[in-house]
DNA sequence: CGGAATCCAACTGGATACTG
DNA sequence: CAGTATCCAGTTGGATTCCG
């Protein structure tokens, strides 16, 4: 194991960098299922902004791990998906995810208070 | 695989949630090494404020992640370690690590403008 | 349809001072 | 030593409006 101790570049940090916006767990759950439109991402996940949508959107391009496809029609199309790169992801996602199931289940309620 | 998609809790946002402050991640990955005091974790993060390492600290705790062992003596003696619970983050942590290496070499500079 | 631009509220984290 | 308390700046995200 090496969890890169003494570097200033923290690698969990970049993956929470990655990940790290309010709405990026939940792109990157619905890209992986499959290729979705704009306005598909904003039917699956009702309660985000255009504006956050766009944003993270741009983020996770950026990082590499999704594609953005602009099919030049009228209406607009475009298709966001994950890119080869951003399925090296997937593993990560699901160890992640596997033990956020758990931790959710391990503590029932929280005080409200 | 189970991303539960449809759930509203999502648990990759729970990983993110616990490990999700500024300094948790290296919090985390000093007291994977060993048990640490205040004071040592204050020098081995040089750059936290004595405010956020206290609360990040809290945090951990209060997720179960770590444990928080008064020693009552003059001068005051705290150390933080992983709980047994905390120990199964472990894995999880080192998935993220490797792809977060991975990912900082992929991209050896990030344009600054 | 798929955005961009603007303004604003809420939250996060830093600096500083004080304490059992 | 290991905090707490307060104030403040920066960042994040939401609401709204407008556009090709």
């Amino acid at each position: 194991m090496n969890l890169m101790i003494n570097t200033s570049e923290c690698p969990i940090e970049t993956v929470i960098h990655v990940l790290g916006g309010k709405w990026k767990p939940r792109i990157c759950r619905h890209l992986i299922e499959s290729t979705k439109r704009f306005s598909d991402l904003e039917k699956l996940i009702p309660a985000v902004s255009q504006k956050m949508l766009t944003q993270h959107l741009r983020d996770l391009e950026r990082e590499g791990v999704i594609e953005r496809t602009i099919h030049p029609v009228v209406p607009p199309k475009v298709e966001y998906a994950l890119s080869d790169y951003g399925k090296t992801f997937i593993p990560v996602l699901e160890v992640m995810s596997i033990w956020g199931q758990n931790h959710i289940e391990r503590k029932p309620e929280e005080p409200a208070s």
